[in-house]
RNA sequence: GCCGACGUAGCUCAGGGGUAGAGCGGCGGUUUUGUAAACCGCGGGUCGGGGGUUCAAAUCCCUCCGUCGGCUCCA
């Protein structure tokens, strides 16, 4: 999820090719360093191979280009990929011999009635399933990327592995086209991108996954949540606020000390009692529910928060705006009859789905999360609630997808992933059901009856938290973020001093009819000034000489580099109908 | 957290036992400029922190912190 492009329009081919890949991999690396390197698993993943290996001392990424002009040398061979059959004790005997422990390990986890299988390309052989192009020819072109540590089977109490990742296509051109790819990311990290354009910062003496926004992002950030206020406003949510840290007890209440403690911050002491900073915002507004009486004319109720949390991530797992310890979610829960559950599920996809679009995601998917095997409740009311979100999904008109048993311990729930402008696909909304927190509780809402019933919860967020939701945005974007959403949407840029007045007078009006404006009256030339702002990737600006001055207008240069003299008052218009289009 | 790499000026990076460097940015000045880098000058760093080896450490060793590539999971 973090940085993987995870593109699924693959030829499907790519993945016997890539296979194959993996074994010249391993070929290679026993050609080089020879056979008491262990070798464990070598897969075809969704944009390459890796193959998984321990070798004393350990790989040095020099060793790379030397293990891939091998495997050129492999390809070149046109070596044919042979598979045979071969019987458990045999398997067994030949990695005994070679002394391969993990190659063992993998014997001993297929079943006993499946039939087993060894490859051989060139000199090397590998117990596989199989799944290979004919020849090495095949594999075309590759080009390994990076060595990484892995546990063996993903497990941390396993031993550690080195992995070695690389990719690899038919041919030159579309290994080339997909390397190019790969730098076209990078030159969109945000990470990069923020720094140049001064959005955020983390900084070393506060400690780690913690984001300052500088005022830049600020702004942005600004325009965002006033956008997303309206939304909330027009579609009947009421704004709270919660504390930051609770009395220990909420969350032995909430169950997240039961179910959440490794995600959540130690506790602090203050008189006695133990207190938590939150991880999620779901108790507070359960607490706001619970603050009266409730009855079923108060409902749907809906709250609304930007409730920052804070969640332990281990260090290794940090990664920029992406992957943080404190974030804000634009988060809200719903409280609502079991009736409302299927309307409210149905607006709540809808304003996902146009808030996603305002930002130019337009290519969303749905998945729909059914009920793990710890799910709790029974299973009736879990039915009824997915049957909910399907309908919810067909009735926006979209296809969706099932995640089997991927659901909260709490709930089914539907996620939404957008594909950004370069492919990659992210998770930003997700929506999910709840039973069990408004029981925990002790939720209850008086229905027409007079009765006391449970109410059932929604939680949901849209962009998720606007840290990673800015992530995403920043690359999405690659930094040249639409007119609305600029940080400064124009920079009025005087070519001599003797135009600073007029121009001075020209960023006042833009300010005062709401634009986010700047004025440049550095002592630098024209060319200086703009190669600057284009840097900055500022959407407008407003070039102003001698001959605008005279002629009352100003020269108008846009980001793509066109250039329009215009009187200002064309040009606010402009800009105020691109802002309110959100264009 | 673990494996590996990395950490030198605000930024990008060179230097690898013998007195800390460049470009850009910053500051001061000259220039008054027409659509992606004018010119001159000046500052600026306990070389991530701590400890050790050495006559001498940015450089070698240990340790801690942080960053990056991964492993598991999530917003």
């Amino acid at each position: 999820m973090l940085k993987n492009p995870a593109v699924n329009d693959q030829p499907l081919e790519l993945g016997p090719l890539r296979h194959t890949a993996a074994h010249l991999l391993a070929h290679a690396v026993v050609d080089l360093f020879g056979e008491d390197v262990k070798l464990a698993i070598g897969p075809a993943t969704e944009t390459g191979f890796y193959y998984d290996f321990v070798k004393e001392p350990p790989f040095v990424p020099d060793d790379l280009p030397r293990v891939e002009s091998r495997m050129r040398e492999l390809i070149a061979a046109d070596l044919r990929m042979r598979g045979e059959a071969i019987d458990r004790p045999s398997a067994e005997a030949y990695y005994r011999d070679r002394q391969q422990p993990f190659k063992l390990d993998i014997l001993y986890g297929i079943a006993p009635d499946e039939p087993l299988s060894m490859y051989t390309i060139g000199t090397f052989t590998d117990l596989c399933r199989g799944g290979h192009v004919r020849s090495s020819a095949d594999v075309g072109a590759v080009k390994l990327l990076s060595i990484a540590g892995a546990y063996w089977r993903g497990d941390e109490r396993n031993p550690m592995l080195q992995r070695i990742y690389g990719t690899a296509f038919p041919s030159q051109a579309e290994l080339d086209a997909h390397l190019q790819h790969l730098a076209e990311a990078e030159k969109r990290d945000h990470r990069r991108l923020a720094k140049e354009l001064d959005l955020y910062s983390i900084q070393e003496e506060a400690g780690p996954g913690l984001i300052f926004w500088h005022p830049k992002g600020g702004r942005l950030r600004a325009v965002v949540e006033d956008f997303l206020r309206g939304e909330l406003r027009r579609r009947g949510y009421e704004a709270v606020y919660t504390p930051h840290m609770l009395h220990e007890d909420v969350f032995n209440t909430s169950g997240h000390l039961q179910s959440f403690a490794d995600g959540m911050f130690g506790p602090m002491e203050v008189e006695n009692q133990r207190y938590r900073v939150k991880p999620m915002n779901c108790p507070g507004h359960i607490l706001i529910y619970k603050s009266q009486p409730r009855s079923y004319r108060d409902l749907p109720l809906r709250l609304s928060e930007f409730g920052t949390v804070y969640r332990f991530e281990r260090s290794g797992t940090l990664h920029g705006l992406l992957r943080v310890r404190g974030f804000t979610q634009d988060d809200a829960h719903l409280f609502c009859t079991p009736d409302q559950l299927q309307p409210e599920f149905e607006s709540t996809l809808d304003s996902a789905l146009s808030i996603l679009r305002a930002f130019q995601f337009t290519d969303v998917r749905l998945y729909i999360s059914t009920r793990p095997d710890e799910g709790l409740g029974d299973e009736d009311t879990w039915k009824r609630a997915t049957e909910a979100i399907r309908r919810a999904c067909e009735h926006a008109g979209l296809p969706y997808g099932i995640d089997e048993g991927g659901g909260t311990f709490y709930g089914p729930k539907l996620d939404i992933k957008v594909r950004d402008a370069i492919g990659r696909e992210w998770q930003l909304s997700t929506v999910q059901v709840d039973y069990v927190l408004p029981e925990r509780f002790g939720l209850a809402f008086t229905g027409p009856d007079g009765v006391e019933h449970p109410p059932v919860m929604i939680h949901r967020v849209l962009v998720g938290s606007f840290e990673r939701f800015f992530g995403v945005l920043i690359e999405h974007f690659a930094g040249a973020f639409p007119t609305w959403l600029a940080p400064v949407q124009v920079v009025v840029v005087p070519i001599a001093e003797d135009q600073i007045a007029f121009a001075r007078s020209v960023r006042e009006q833009l300010s005062e009819a709401g634009f986010r404006a700047e004025l440049d009256d550095s002592n630098e030339r024209l060319q200086k000034k703009i190669r600057n702002h284009q840097l900055q990737k500022v959407p407008y600006m407003l070039v102003i000489g001698k001959s605008e001055v005279q002629a009352g207008q100003v020269n108008v240069r846009s980001r793509s580099g066109e250039q329009r003299a215009m009187p200002l008052d064309a040009f606010v218009q402009q800009l105020g109908r691109e802002v309110s289009e959100r264009a």
